[in-house]
DNA sequence: AATAGGATCAACCGCCCAACG
DNA sequence: CCGTTGGGCGGTTGATCCTAT
């Protein structure tokens, strides 16, 4: 037996709202509130609505705060990092973006954003194919396929994982695991990363692992004029043998650009500004001790959850002052 | 001017989950 | 512990607008 319905869709009207009605459902909750309990709101507003429709009405369009459209680049950053991060979980991403609600992003990114972040994705992995194919030709061609880019998230190893968001995140972070950002994963993937920060908008690969350890290869060209932020060769990255923790941050290509999800797993923040400029990531990256490895990051900003990230042999305290001079 | 096809976005649907009795 | 209820969420639909032919 299914559930009973939360009003009789029968007698309740349905479709576009009024001019009156919304001002009946305005006039109402700005006098008296929602009371807590939507399905009882209509009868007393005198509205012949679902109360579901009204809370809807309210949240997505009456409420006074929100903004319509005219979305600016710094939003359109926040939805694609977000979304390469933890999928489409429209009411997450929302809240971080004021004035906006989950069912506007939802719409903006389904009709606006994940084609622009589909034709950069393709964009790019043109200029990468090319790119590539004229190194090995160059080189002799050892048929090994390396450096791998991180933000066109499709990582060489652990074919199962999704395309997009490749960690579980702990218990006490957000409420369910993370899900495969699966339609336009791909999209949001290299949207995500190409916006990763301000400093490497003009210049969008950020990161390269090499996971067969050899020598990384040089950026392409286009991407030496930016801020040619790291390299993460296999040996830099403890524990990352051939996809032994592929469900962990290295092996899945944790995109190190997320400035979301510390805030999200609820361990604090990210530095502000620029991540990979004089203030984030870039002198550890070229510290005279070499650059940190993403797990010793990773224990800076999540030390709660190393221990499900990595096996206990794994698990490494950050080095000193790391975490200092992170936060 | 008429029409088709695409784009946009408000609204709905159905499911999940927490609260409560 | 279990069933019921309402709130919240993400996916989908359909009406309307826009643009190209």
């Amino acid at each position: 037996m299914g559930r009973a319905p939360c009003c009789d869709k029968t007698s309740v009207k349905r479709g576009p709202w009024s001019p009156e009605e919304d001002e009946l459902l305005r006039s109402y909750v700005q006098n008296h509130g929602t009371g807590g309990n939507w399905i009882a709101l209509p009868h007393k507003a005198g509205l012949n609505r679902c109360g579901k429709s009204c809370r809807l009405r309210w949240l997505n369009y009456l409420r006074p705060d929100i903004k319509h459209g005219g979305y600016t680049e710094q939003e359109d950053r926040i939805i694609c990092s977000l979304y390469n991060s933890i999928g489409s979980r429209w009411s997450i991403i929302a809240s971080k973006l004021p004035g906006r609600t989950d069912n506007d992003v939802k719409n903006y990114w389904n009709t606006k954003l994940k084609k622009k972040a589909l034709a950069m994705h393709q964009q790019q992995q043109q200029q990468e194919h090319s790119y590539y194919s004229q190194q090995q030709h160059g080189s002799g061609g050892r048929g090994r396929r390396r450096g791998a880019v991180v933000s066109a998230c499709t990582p060489p190893r652990a074919p199962q994982q999704s395309q997009c968001a490749y960690m579980e995140p702990s218990p006490a972070s957000a409420s369910s695991a993370v899900t495969t950002a699966s339609a336009g994963g791909d999209a949001a993937c290299s949207f995500g990363a190409m916006y990763s920060s301000p400093s490497t908008m003009q210049a969008p690969a950020l990161a390269r692992y090499d996971y067969d350890g050899a020598a990384p290869l040089p950026p392409p060209p286009q991407q030496q004029q930016g801020s040619a932020l790291a390299e993460f060769s296999h040996a830099q990255v403890h524990g990352a043998h051939d996809g032994a923790i592929s469900g962990g941050w290295a092996a899945g290509g944790l995109a190190l650009d997320d400035m979301f999800l510390p805030e999200l797993l609820g361990v604090g923040e990210f530095p502000t500004g620029d991540l990979f400029g004089t203030g984030g990531f870039a002198p550890l990256l070229h510290a005279d001790r070499g650059a940190p490895s993403l797990q010793e990051l990773s224990a800076c900003y999540f030390p709660n959850v190393q221990a499900e990230m990595w096996t206990a042999a794994d698990h490494v305290k950050p080095p000193a002052g790391l975490c200092h001079s992170l936060t």
